[in-house]
DNA sequence: CGATATAAGACTAAAAATATCTTATATATC
DNA sequence: GATATATAAGATATTTTTAGTCTTATATCG
């Protein structure tokens, strides 16, 4: 019951765009450099915060990424579920059908409210007031990482 | 970020205990039809829920697993970790080295909350008030669940 | 002692997560 | 327009986790 790397990487890598601020763009590589997550991995991350609205993709040379919004109108909760889908912690809040007596189940309710709870928590959250103090999870300097290294070459 | 079904079947587990209350002795193959869990796999978490001194095992002829505390005295949160371990929302709550500026880090601080939030609304919930209307998800009568039907018996 | 029930752990299978690779497409610059 | 560079998109591979099963051992009742 935790949150997938995917998703982690994801707010790594909108932090690391707040930094620059809304409509900064900024390459791939440097985001996937700095934040330590593996550049083509980023690619289909940054695929799906571009079908959330969340950035924008700019291809071709000099491409990368940008905010379309600003950081503060940016959640945790957003970003998150960009990547893994909405948020549930039973399959029997997702799927209500699972549960055949859902309505009526207490245990069911409990999860509901757990459910809306943390969600409620991850909305709160934007990306404006995370940026207030250093974030972690991100390297202080550009320094290239392992999996950037070319082949062969130690 | 879901529950696994080994922890819905923990609960499972104790409702159907529950059911009969404090003490009472019930086998494991009861349990397995009623909850409809795979019989195999029970025996599994009731070892965990054992060790977590939720449950008693009796070995042998007519044996099975009765309730050592009062379904009152047992939450949704302590059956859920005697099977999957604290919960941790995300893998800097658990540990915290894997984040290089943890105390600082705002992220992290709403990882914090919310996990305690969570944990907090799941111990709440104890088995005597979940008891209190029809639980989900258990099977009305006895019947044997396919699982359960000699293979090669249709 | 024999029948029956669970213990315990090895083992297998399935699913999900993570990561990489390949081919295609878009854009800047010359 | 040609070329270099950057991302798109999806196929593929690897690893990890989850789920489930099987086998041998042990405990208890009668």
């Amino acid at each position: 019951m935790r949150l997938t790397r995917a998703g982690e990487y994801g707010i790594r890598c909108v932090q690391h765009l707040a930094r620059h601020g809304r409509g900064t763009l900024v390459s791939r590589k440097e985001i996937a450099v700095r934040t330590d997550v593996p550049p083509h991995f980023l690619a289909k991350i940054a695929q799906q915060l571009a079908r959330a609205g969340i950035i924008e993709i700019q291809q071709g040379a000099n491409g990368g990424y940008r905010l379309l919004r600003d950081p503060s109108e940016i959640t945790l909760l957003a970003v998150i579920e960009a990547i893994i889908g909405e948020i549930s912690l039973n399959d029997c809040v997702g799927r209500p059908e699972s549960c055949h007596n859902s309505p009526l189940c207490t245990v069911h309710r409990v999860w509901n409210k757990a459910n809306q709870q943390l969600r409620a928590t991850l909305q709160e959250a934007d990306f404006a007031t995370l940026a207030k103090e250093d974030p972690c999870c991100l390297t202080p300097f550009p320094e290239t990482a392992d999996h950037n290294r070319p082949i062969g070459k130690k």
